[in-house]
DNA sequence: GCCAACGTTGGC
DNA sequence: GCCAACGTTGGC
């Protein structure tokens, strides 16, 4: 089992954009970063994520996705009108991937950017780490953890 | 809208 | 292989 954290900006395509499709499923397409690509292909089926919106008012995290699908080619690449479209890829020869993600759940109380930079247990986290641009980074099982611990805190100081 | 940081491209 | 120019990301 691995973690990861995949971005995605909200008024794109944001976890309620998520929610609202059949089985809470849908391909996470369109990741055109060989780095970020590499770990969309080291993900396995079963493996967990957070959705963190980006680029938006509150950065953070959303909520919590699990891997539905080893990678697979990511076709979007082959479409001359689509907005990912590159000419490089060819269904002999795809250079892109992508996985399926299913919807866990919307954390009751978003973890913002600001939260996960003021703890100390999460400052060596790829996600704060400097010049940090990767739309798909993992996270090791202590950060998740922590993130999922800093969910409940806050969830008991509101109530 | 600004700008820092980074990846990619292409001339040499 | 080097590196300048350019495009993109993403926080602010």
């Amino acid at each position: 089992m691995n973690y990861w954290l995949m971005k995605s900006e909200p008024d794109c395509f944001g976890l309620h954009h998520l929610m609202a499709k059949p089985k809470h499923t849908e391909h996470w397409d369109g990741v055109r970063n060989y780095q970020a690509r590499n770990f969309l292909r080291a993900m396995k089926k079963g493996d967990l994520a957070f959705f963190y919106h980006s680029s938006c008012a509150e950065p953070g995290v959303a909520g919590i996705v699990k891997i539905a699908s080893n990678a697979y080619p990511d076709h979007t690449a082959w479409n001359p009108e689509g907005e990912h479209f590159d000419p490089k890829s060819s269904p002999e020869n795809p250079i892109w991937y992508m996985v399926d993600v299913k919807l866990e759940r919307e954390f009751k109380h978003p973890i913002t950017l600001t939260a996960i930079k003021s703890h100390p247990a999460l400052k060596n986290m790829k996600l704060v780490q400097r010049g940090n641009r990767l739309s798909v980074l993992p996270l090791t099982a202590k950060e998740w953890n922590t993130i999922l611990k800093m969910e409940v805190a806050r969830d008991a100081l509101i109530k």
